[in-house]
DNA sequence: CGGCTAAGCGGACCGCGGTCCGCTTCTATT
DNA sequence: AATAGAAGCGGACCGCGGTCCGCTTAGCCG
């Protein structure tokens, strides 16, 4: 969009990647909540504030691990195999992307909701991916309407904390999957 | 539930209020992020540990506060003039519903957004009644199919984060509200 | 009314997210 | 190779949420 917005100097690139490097095993090895900014920093071999000017929040850091993930996950869903990928029936593809979408909301609830509220462009496209691609499928299957408010509305009872609140009341996921469903059924119509 | 929980004490009960009332004030006068547990602790006349025993939590604290406003519009769902209260059609009360959570989501956004997560009863109680509520009035409207997790899916869109969310992207509050009432009738049939 | 006990109190203390600013290091230029 | 200036660095520092524990006090019983 812009011509030349950063020429980044060889050390901060060296940095960045080490934080990241960092970040991403501490999560793994510790979980989201045992990692603190500093122990990134000190594993990482640098200063705190230089987390911080990278990054700029915690949750900005959360949403750079986690972008790792979810990048392979789009590309899965762009040009993966079917039903999730294309080459299926909208409709087909639309349900498989709503279960895939719900499976890895919970394997990854922890650093979603650690990341969530980041805003910082990179979590903000990644939520704004799925509306679209939501979007474009309802418009293979001929909804007529304001899509992208459906989209929205579709993709809502998804989201994490939605969902772990149902999880919390004992509603199994079978169950969450077959109600999102029938919730697709009743939209498209 | 119990017989009997806990007989109690009358400064306990004092100093309750004072915190409720102090924080209430704070809240109403700087704004619900310029309120700190200690300003509140020390308008109240009490200390910290006080207002932490009492109500957990900041978002158990900004929890109570907001049950107040919270309570009142539950009662005027319940028992209040039509069509939000009883006495018009289901669909019609269903849809006035929606509208009211969304203004009033949107009217105590910081506060709500603040006290989400205390999973201390009393947030739990207020989402579900909710859910309840929606419920009842799908029931009334002769929908069938898991009630529970289609009342659900239909609030979910409503939650503040995610109307903020779209009133970031410039979505009218008006389309919004819209938006909902197409995805109501889809979902009633 | 005096004394006993547990509920209640409060402020010192801790850890973490986030900021700031003086010092260091990279790189373009000649 | 020397140099200037910006880009980057890092750790001391701050404020706040939350905990802890020794002291106080309300409420009851003789």
């Amino acid at each position: 969009m812009a011509g030349e917005p950063a020429p980044e100097r060889a050390d901060a690139a060296r940095n960045r990647e080490a934080i990241l490097a960092a970040a991403l095993q501490l999560v793994q090895a510790r979980g989201v909540d045992c990692v603190t900014m500093e122990t990134v920093a000190s594993e990482a071999g640098v200063g705190k504030g230089t987390v911080f000017r990278r990054f700029e929040t915690r949750e900005g850091l959360m949403a750079a691990v986690l972008n790792e993930s979810e990048t392979a996950w789009q590309a899965s869903v762009i040009s993966g195999p079917p039903p999730l990928g294309p080459g299926a029936p909208p409709l087909e593809r639309l349900l498989a992307f709503g279960h895939s979408r719900l499976r890895t909301n919970v394997t990854h609830a922890a650093l979603i909701k650690a990341a969530t509220g980041s805003s910082s462009a990179r979590s903000r496209a990644a939520a704004s991916f799925a509306v679209m691609h939501v979007r474009h499928l309802l418009g293979e299957l001929g909804v007529s309407g304001d899509l992208l408010l459906l989209s929205i509305a579709l993709l809502a009872p998804l989201d994490v904390v939605v969902v772990e609140q149902q999880r919390a009341d004992d509603i199994s996921l079978e169950r969450i999957e077959a109600g999102w469903d029938d919730l697709v059924r009743r939209v498209v119509g």
